[in-house]
DNA sequence: TATAGTACGCACCTTTTGGTAACCATAATT
DNA sequence: AATTATGGTTACCAAAAGGTGCGTACTATA
């Protein structure tokens, strides 16, 4: 485990860094779910089922452990409605709203660059709409 | 590797949807070496071995795969001295840097916000690499 | 003559990831 | 009485990612 300085104020997150904290933050939120689910909570809060629809392909086991995971990073707020049947609300956090709008640009930016993205690519049929 | 999908929908470019090539590209490009070496390449030209020294942690192989990924992207040059000894130089497309820009901004926002992420935390491993 | 550096390519093998299926409890519906 | 829906958890296992070490060809340096 990463020992953080002492003297907090002499850290310098740098994610070229492969100890620093930044570089493992980087690397698992760039994860194959982490993105998307954050993407997918951006205006409004939702159910557990209502994500696995919205986020096409994800697994029940994958949703739930990427949830938690944004949980414990303060990204996401988990509300339960402690009812019978189990009906659970996720929300993101202020931080997470935050990180939303980077992530948001980036999603968008690949969106309306990707025929430039997949020109010359070999594995790419060109034929796509 | 993530294959794109050869079965192509006629939907608009959506990273929700797991047939489209947005998503393909999202998923690729937030793997674990994309990322930082777009992010190396923001201000100059590098030459392998200083990739190498300035990404921590990052293999000969995968750096090599990493960077002829991204010239299949459109997103990087390879400038070829042709002398011997090789003398290689990568620089960021015009694609390459608009996206750089985008990157860097979440690489920032993440190294600046990383003690609130870490905060609670007992799930990510901060060991990682 | 021996060594180091540059920029790779390839085979091998371990680690990590994540999909599948089975399971839990309860209430409402058919 | 059986089925569906809710929101999970766990074990098992296949596939993918990626690290290590080797070889290539040539030059410059000690």
């Amino acid at each position: 485990m990463y020992e953080l300085p002492k003297d907090r104020t002499k850290a310098q997150p740098n994610v070229f860094n492969a100890k620093c904290p930044a570089r493992c933050l980087l690397t698992f939120l760039a994860g194959k779910w982490h993105l998307l689910v954050i993407d997918a909570l951006a205006k409004e809060r939702w159910r557990n089922g209502e994500l696995m629809r919205k986020i096409e392909g994800i697994s029940q086991k994958m949703l739930t452990q990427t949830l938690r995971e944004l949980e414990n990073m303060n990204l996401v707020l988990r509300i339960d409605m402690g009812t019978v049947p189990p009906h659970v609300e996720y929300e993101l956090t202020p931080l997470g709203q935050d990180l939303r709008m980077k992530i948001c640009t980036l999603d968008r930016w690949i969106e309306d660059n990707m025929f430039e993205l997949i020109r010359d690519n070999d594995s790419v049929p060109l034929d796509y709409v």
